[in-house]
DNA sequence: GAGAACGGGTAACATAATAACGTCTCTCAC
DNA sequence: GTGAGAGACGTTATTATGTTACCCGTTCTC
């Protein structure tokens, strides 16, 4: 049986998502962040989901799931917190978002998306990082933020 | 005087866009494809914008400069067309397009977006690639595209 | 308890992209 | 030549994604 990335495994997660939660808990509590229940709700549903999800995709669950009126700025307005205090990322070729796997130290990673099972595997890799840093400062450029996403087969979909 | 790079520095590039477009025409013929008026004209716009060109900007240059009636589809037809035979390249955390500085060879650059004049510096450092792909190989994935995108400031905007 | 700050609901709007269908015009085999 | 097929593009409508402006109630602060 070939070796699965943890996130492309079809498995019940919610273990995962429970510890997450909490250290979302605890990193709003120190840093005197108020993890209201709609964004820990999102913040749940980002992590549930094996794929990145987006702001609509999000608002649906809200209203049919949750039984909340929530219309789009509900979900961009707790998006955009959990964006800001590095509980969640972006994916701007997706218009789509993801929990983050290393929250608490501010960090941009990189995004292994596999275009089979859609699964976002995280990357926080210097080697990275620090080539895109080193080959825009040979053109005199000073790099505030990186995305790098890549597309491709991860390693349980190559050969299906 | 600071020295700037080409891209952010407010000349008349004229002389760059009708070289751009030479080049298309002569790749174009050598594939047999058919850069039509109206895709040579979209290559224009696009190589005559200092900045990443949104596809609503450029329908309102044809609705209104060219008189053409055009709507979403006529330009994003257009785009598709060059953004599939390496003319043009999308910058996805932007919604926007860039004319492509090595036409005629298979590839996906690294971009450098200033956040202050958006002009967006375009790179193809292997550097950068071999890193991801080497990553990506540690956890099993295999890279087939890769969208690398930087904001941050461009040598001419800095300590403004 | 006045008022600022914040969270969040509501409506409308703005921007980005696609679907489906029709027409015209090439080109090429015949 | 000519007509069948393919490609380019116009047209209309619709979907997807993201933002603005405004309001209201709660909470925090003094």
């Amino acid at each position: 049986m070939p070796k699965t990335p943890i996130a492309s495994r079809p498995h019940d997660h919610s273990h995962c998502v429970h510890s997450a939660l909490s250290e979302a808990d605890v990193l709003c509590a120190r840093q005197g962040l108020r993890l209201t229940a709609l964004r820990r709700r999102v913040l749940e549903l980002v992590w549930q989901s094996h794929k990145p999800l987006g702001a609509y995709d999000i608002l649906a669950v809200l209203s049919e799931q949750d039984g909340r009126r929530a219309a789009p700025p509900t979900v961009y307005r707790a998006l955009d917190f959990l964006l800001e205090n590095g509980l969640v990322h972006r994916i701007s070729s997706l218009n789509a978002f993801v929990g983050c796997n290393h929250p608490g130290h501010a960090h941009q990673g990189q995004f292994l998306i596999c275009r089979e099972c859609h699964a976002a595997i995280e990357l926080e890799q210097k080697s990275i990082s620090d080539a895109i840093i080193s080959s825009a400062k040979d053109v005199g450029f000073v790099v505030e933020g990186q995305t790098v996403e890549v597309v491709g087969l991860c390693s349980g979909c190559q050969g299906v």
